[in-house]
DNA sequence: GTAATTGCAAAGGATTTGCTCTGGT
DNA sequence: ACCAGAGCAAATCCTTTGCAATTAC
């Protein structure tokens, strides 16, 4: 596998750039911002929200994270291991993330779609649960 | 089948209860809060839209209603035809709204959850596109 | 009459924007 | 030096809460 290259989101190379990029790089987890915000200024990096919202935007809109809505709300980043289509099972305890591909629901989602009529379609799956680890930790 | 009965959320029947009730059950498409409550504004009805909110939110706890997440995180709410397990085909242009199954999908969860090791799956499905009449409207 | 319900105003919380200052290049 | 990027404060937007007035029963 390729080694996932450091993704300058701007035309220029900053300080507060990198640390985004490597507080992404360091988790699978899906992050919000303010959590990633927090975990910065906790390691010392001088950065304000403003400016990992912005970041995190950006790497968003140049598909180099994913983005999903987490049950209350918020927006989660994350740096995905694929490019290909796929989905997220993500533990609702601890937000440990593994990635899976369902082929079988992305041919059930055009079958359904031209049956009903419906054009270019877009989905959202996300599936949530507690992972191996915290179901034992709860047990 | 059998008609929608007038679903109290609460204990006493308000005129504002029935008028969300009507305004929910007037429509298949779903609604956000702040949608039923200008609606109903606007047909004369004297309703806030904190009590609009707190309805929605009883019918919600009550699984009388369907909640889903927009594209740009609102909540809406939508009266479904079937207590079943269902997904939504959801025109982005309009709302219209079809309720699709996916036995497959379900199975296809059950499947990858177990491959990982999770438990306690709880999923959405949520799919965007345009519904013929949009599609037909914007040819 | 009593307690549930209403609804305003205000609080909350995530995200965005305005604008000035800072720092890459 | 120039201009992209940083960052604070303020603004937005949806939703919830506090609390006094209302109204169903």
């Amino acid at each position: 596998m390729t080694a996932a290259q450091p993704v300058v989101s701007r035309t220029r190379a900053t300080r507060q750039a990198s640390a985004v990029d490597d507080a992404l790089a360091a988790t699978t987890d899906f992050r919000t911002a303010q959590d990633l915000h927090a975990q910065l200024r906790a390691a010392g990096v001088r950065i304000g929200l403003t400016t990992v919202y912005r970041h995190l935007q950006t790497l968003a809109d140049t598909e180099v994270v994913d983005v999903v809505r987490t049950a209350t709300g918020e927006l989660a980043y994350r740096r995905c291991a694929t490019t290909n289509h796929h989905h997220h099972l993500v533990c609702r305890h601890c937000a440990h993330t593994v990635e899976v591909e369902g082929p079988e629901v992305e041919s059930w989602l055009d079958r359904i779609a031209a049956r009903a009529g419906f054009t270019d379609i877009a989905h959202t799956v996300e599936i949530a649960g507690s992972c191996p680890r915290c179901t034992a930790a709860r047990a």
